[in-house]
DNA sequence: ACGACTCATAAGTCCGTGCTTATGTATGTG
DNA sequence: CACATACATAAGCACGGACTTATGAGTCGT
């Protein structure tokens, strides 16, 4: 996916909030309509959304959909905006302080 | 600002142009206009809604306006974008190479 | 002072999209 | 088998937003 789709799928709050609810944890469609005052097909239409553009997968068990953040769909959105920070300079060189502490 | 609006300025593909065309120099709004076949006045509220959100700033020069990206402003983006990666380890990876080769 | 030029604002139109209710499909349970 | 549950799809509506043309507000040259 490019990043023109992934910008358009996060320009919704309901999706950023669907999207924050799956860091960390795999929820189904249902554990998931808690806290949304939203009716069930619009988030199962959400989730259609997020899932075709790659940042949740799912895993289907029985009748239950198990989703979860896919991380990897967001590479698009992090080369883009790689473009836009001018604050590279510190930011390397902390790097290098880092990798230099890793390699010890 | 916050994250909010910002996914819904980028997510229309005129302003991420319009970015692109800004990344590096500093252009007049006529100087924007060249290459896209959209009217003044659209060109100018893109510009107002990109100023409004802090991703470009504006030089005022007698009756031109200069406009240059303004990277500070996407930090929240890069905040909001740091919750999803889980790629770290590879990209870790990649950055200890680029590292080696400015070393040189 | 007047006209040309650069940019902003106003007002109105049109299309995309997020929502709803209704219904469909598949998987369980008694 | 009949019914409930979990989720997806269909159809229609309503609102936001990106565009247009028209006009306004400053700034420069002659």
């Amino acid at each position: 996916m490019n990043e023109a789709e992934i910008f358009k799928v996060l320009a919704d709050p309901t999706r950023r909030a669907i999207l924050e609810r799956l860091s960390g944890d795999e929820l189904t469609a249902t554990d998931l309509r808690e806290g949304f005052a939203i009716s069930q097909p619009a988030l199962s239409q959400h989730i259609a959304v997020l899932k075709g553009a790659g940042l949740i997968s799912e895993r289907r068990e029985g009748r239950f959909a198990h989703y979860r953040v896919d991380a990897s769909g967001f590479a698009p959105l992090h080369g883009w905006l790689a473009r836009y920070r001018d604050f590279w300079p510190s930011r390397i060189d902390s790097l290098k302080d880092l990798l230099r502490e890793m390699d010890q």
